[in-house]
DNA sequence: TCTGGGGTCCTAGGACCC
DNA sequence: TCTGGGGTCCTAGGACCC
């Protein structure tokens, strides 16, 4: 079973103003801001042609009447987390996709809970009793299916795929519906005459993979419904990262090394809830004709502080710095242990004061506000601010 | 009114080891 | 004085997903 809420940003958002009930709602970027895009819109703002990923000013030009708002991620996953309370009741197999959908395998909880459509039934009302949202609900004999069928039912869908009929209903949808076909292999598939699941399926093995290279035959498989991948509940996080684009491309250097200070700040921040430590750094850098690099090392020992973070994030930029820029981001990766991790003995002692002097800051920001203290050389406000 | 921010996974090629 | 082959770790880039 696949479990997706409905324009989950926009939802929330609307269950916390009825005010804003029947009107059409954007979360995402300011649209003042002239950079950024959709992040969720309601089925009202859909009607006008607005859709995740759109970028804002469009959604604002399609929708001058709608009501934007920025994303309030603390509050949604709250939330969330009434939502995947409901799911591990029902099976210990839960594998999470993002804040707002999972798969749950239903396979061997016939005893406990009854037939597996009842069971969807049944969950997708507690999620509406418990939240007062509305998820979509996709049951079928593997997770792709399963993932296919939800979406294709929303909104407020309840879509079962029996196994007789899982050609007949696969056949007809767009290619691009496929797990692991975006933008460019969908449009080299439609150069190639193959529009639909059932163009794919009718190919030869050889000739998919001749067309697809080593994803041919998984393709392949799933435009025939094979699918054999478990649910299974993941293997933890891989990375944290944190990047922001500029309002407008930045020359000053001083702006760009800020700019890797406070995202440092955040990062470090994030570890620290997190009680992790990473070992691999990795920089992004966008210029500004949208052409990305990145400079990674990885480190004999883990970091977490800001300072080292800043140290390393600094020494990897610097020398491609140049020019105009549109983004700068942080990647920790390589992620090791809980708090407790050994740290290396030299210096030491001035890892635990920078530590203890960003703890306190955290403490502040948490009481007073987020704009209450911030390091004198991170002051710049003239970029995107996220959360 | 071009293209956010958070992620994952894959590939190719090089270094290095046995 | 002809350079084997498997394994692992690493970097850089790219596709994809929500």
């Amino acid at each position: 079973m696949h479990i997706d809420m409905d324009a989950f940003f926009a939802a929330v958002e609307q269950l916390d103003r009825p005010d804003l009930a029947g009107k059409p709602v954007i979360v995402g970027a300011d649209p003042k801001s002239g950079r950024g895009v959709v992040s969720a819109a309601n089925y009202e703002a859909r009607k006008y042609g607005v859709h995740s990923a759109l970028p804002i000013t469009q959604a604002f030009a399609r929708c001058p009447h709608g009501v934007f708002l920025r994303p309030r991620y603390s509050r949604y996953k709250e939330i969330s987390d009434k939502v995947f309370e409901i799911f591990h009741s029902i099976s210990s197999l839960v594998e999470p996709l993002s804040i707002d959908e999972a798969f749950i395998d239903l396979t061997g909880t016939g005893r406990l809970h009854g037939d597996p459509v009842e069971l969807g039934r049944k969950t997708k009302r507690r999620i509406l009793e418990t939240t007062g949202l509305v998820a979509s609900v996709g049951i079928a004999p593997n997770k792709f299916l399963a993932k296919i069928a939800s979406d294709f039912g929303k909104p407020d869908g309840f879509v079962v795929v029996p196994e007789d009929g899982v050609q007949d209903f696969l056949d007809p949808l767009d290619i691009g519906r496929l797990w692991g076909v975006g933008p460019k292999t969908g449009k080299m598939l439609i150069d190639h005459g193959i529009r639909t699941v059932g163009d794919l399926s009718r190919m030869t093995v050889e000739s998919a993979k001749k067309l697809l290279g080593d994803h041919g035959e998984g393709l392949w498989k799933l435009a025939h419904g094979i699918d054999s991948r478990p649910v299974s509940p993941g293997s933890g996080r891989k990375g944290i990262s944190k990047e922001t684009t500029f309002r407008v491309d930045v020359t000053d250097n001083n702006r760009k090394i800020s700019t890797l200070r406070r995202l440092s700040d955040g990062l470090a921040a994030r570890m620290r809830a997190k009680k992790t430590f990473g070992r691999t750094i990795t920089v992004k850098i966008r210029y500004s004709g949208f052409i990305t690099i990145t400079r990674s090392d990885t480190l004999d020992m883990p970091i977490a502080t800001s300072d080292d973070i800043f140290r390393e994030a600094q020494r990897l930029a610097r020398p491609e710095l140049e020019g105009s820029i549109r983004l700068l981001g942080i990647r920790i990766s390589n992620l090791t242990g809980e708090e407790g991790e050994q740290l290396p003995l030299f210096g030491r002692e001035e890892r635990n004061k920078t530590k203890n002097f960003e703890r306190a800051l955290d403490d502040i920001q948490k009481r007073f506000g987020k704009d209450a203290i911030s390091r004198a050389n991170s002051l710049e406000k003239d970029d995107i601010e996220d959360d």
